[in-house]
DNA sequence: AAAATTTGGTTTATATTGTAAACTTGTTTA
DNA sequence: TAAACAAGTTTACAATATAAACCAAATTTT
């Protein structure tokens, strides 16, 4: 009745990260950040889990001089996005 | 642009009791522990935090001889159901 | 041209949470 | 009456999230 949260998913700033990123071709760290709301911290360990997992791909180079890091969303990730979307439906809908 | 989720029913449990108990009158310890497939130390806990919060109210009883737990949702508690569905809205409408 | 500030992060430490395992109290069954 | 079961609770531990501290390079200020 009630399956199983991707747990890498459920997390609110996890989940953030990959709304956005579900929405665009590439998101940098910056704009993450700001859209976000997050600390620079959380923001950098919560992209890395969601690398290591293979829901997204970090990319690293300058922009003029200053770095610049660029997130994009896997298929592998779209994928389980869309799961877990399905999956929170049969929570939400309650009593309906 | 995201807005917070309310961290008591970001949680895969909690959840899941409270949309039980969003569409039904009332609700067992027994029945809870039956459709979300928790072990009984997780669900005491968590309606423990659920009463807690003033989101349920848990009344105590018996069946027969035996010991009953039953559990209701408050209307604190519907509002707060309510606000977290629309919340998650922003978050999986990526792109749309 | 030093010094201070900002940018763009990473690492580390801590507080919070979730969850399982162990325990309790009472009941039914063999 | 001893063993197994029901209905929970308590406790202890592992995983998570988050903030705080830190770092290096670039930019701005004095």
């Amino acid at each position: 009745m009630f399956p199983k949260l991707d747990p890498l998913l459920h997390s609110e700033l996890r989940l953030a990260v990959m709304s956005i990123l579900a929405g665009v071709d590439e998101a940098d760290f910056t704009y993450l950040k700001k859209q976000t709301g997050a600390t620079s911290g959380n923001l950098s360990v919560q992209i890395d889990k969601l690398t290591a997992a293979g829901y997204i791909t970090v990319e690293k180079g300058f922009k003029g001089k200053m770095p610049r890091t660029t997130c994009r969303i896997t298929a592998t990730g779209q994928e389980a996005f869309g799961s877990y979307v399905n999956a929170l439906k049969e929570y939400l809908s309650a009593g309906n």
